[in-house]
DNA sequence: CTCGGAAGTC
DNA sequence: GACTTCCGAG
């Protein structure tokens, strides 16, 4: 099976790539793409489902899945945003329907005023090396310099990986586990203190890709992770990513080793 | 309501 | 390229 995942080569030549989760491209533009200048529509969408924003459109009950509860309101905000006093859920619509062919969206059928994310292909991660060596520890979380969503956690409803779109990776390879369904797609190991030596597993052709969350990571916890700490932006040293997140599963997940390690401590003692 | 072609705008 | 505008069809 031919991978479609986003799979720049460039990012495997450096050292850094294990960092680097393999989204499709749409999900690494920046809020103002550098073709665009003018904010997209899917980042809006994002950006209104992250605030709650009047109602007008919310979370539905499936991963990714979000209902436009109010369409002329919706199409009304739009138009301001962008400057499109005419702008009308017609034409909204329409702006919608052309994602269907990019992958980003596609349409609930039967359901009205329903769409949904393709976050199914969003899922993954990759920490093959946990626990790292000697995790550095500094002391405040880095002042986040780029965010695709400002403010305000993106509360997502409780998720179950639905698969609309297949997984990368081959039977029999490590990608076998992350295809069954988790809580939350939304598990980026991207910032991760060290960058790690290119897993021997992860070697070879594409595709390629992850591995589920870290031992000791508990997925359900993950259910309510803003994903406005996840976007990733592409600067000229690398991957610039928001750390918040990052940092408190990775703390999370190195509390819960410390705890397990304690508890077989304790067990040997016995 | 939903879809997608076609042409136009920025 | 990413819509916006218009529109006929199902």
């Amino acid at each position: 099976m031919q991978c479609s995942c986003s799979t720049s080569v460039g990012h495997l030549s450096s050292p850094y790539w294990s960092r680097t989760v393999l989204f499709p491209d749409w999900a690494y533009k920046p809020t103002w793409s550098p073709g665009s200048r003018q904010i997209q529509l899917w980042h809006f969408l994002l950006e209104l489902l992250a605030r709650g924003e009047g109602g007008a459109i919310g979370w539905g009950g499936e991963w990714g899945e979000f209902v436009i509860r109010d369409p002329e309101k919706l199409a009304r905000l739009w138009g301001e945003r962008k400057g499109k006093p005419h702008m009308n859920y017609d034409k909204l619509s329409r702006a919608l329907r052309y994602y269907y062919n990019k992958r980003i969206l596609h349409k609930t059928k039967g359901k009205r005023f329903t769409y949904k994310f393709n976050f199914s292909k969003l899922i993954l991660v990759n920490y093959p090396g946990y626990p790292p060596p000697a995790p550095p520890a500094p002391p405040a979380p880095p002042a986040p310099s780029h965010q695709l969503v400002q403010s305000g956690s993106l509360l997502f409803p409780h998720l179950t990986a639905d698969s609309g779109l297949p997984l990368c990776g081959r039977a029999g390879s490590v990608m076998d586990r992350a295809v069954q369904p988790l809580p939350h797609p939304f598990l980026l190991p991207c910032c991760l203190p060290e960058p790690l030596p290119v897993p021997r597993a992860l070697h070879g052709p594409f595709p390629v890709i992850s591995t589920p969350a870290w031992p000791g990571v508990n997925l359900r916890e993950l259910g309510e992770l803003s994903l406005n700490a996840c976007w990733l932006h592409k600067s000229p040293a690398g991957w610039d990513v928001n750390h918040y997140v990052s940092r408190s599963l990775y703390e999370g997940a190195k509390q819960t080793q410390l705890q397990d390690e304690e508890k077989a401590a304790g067990r040997r003692l016995e």
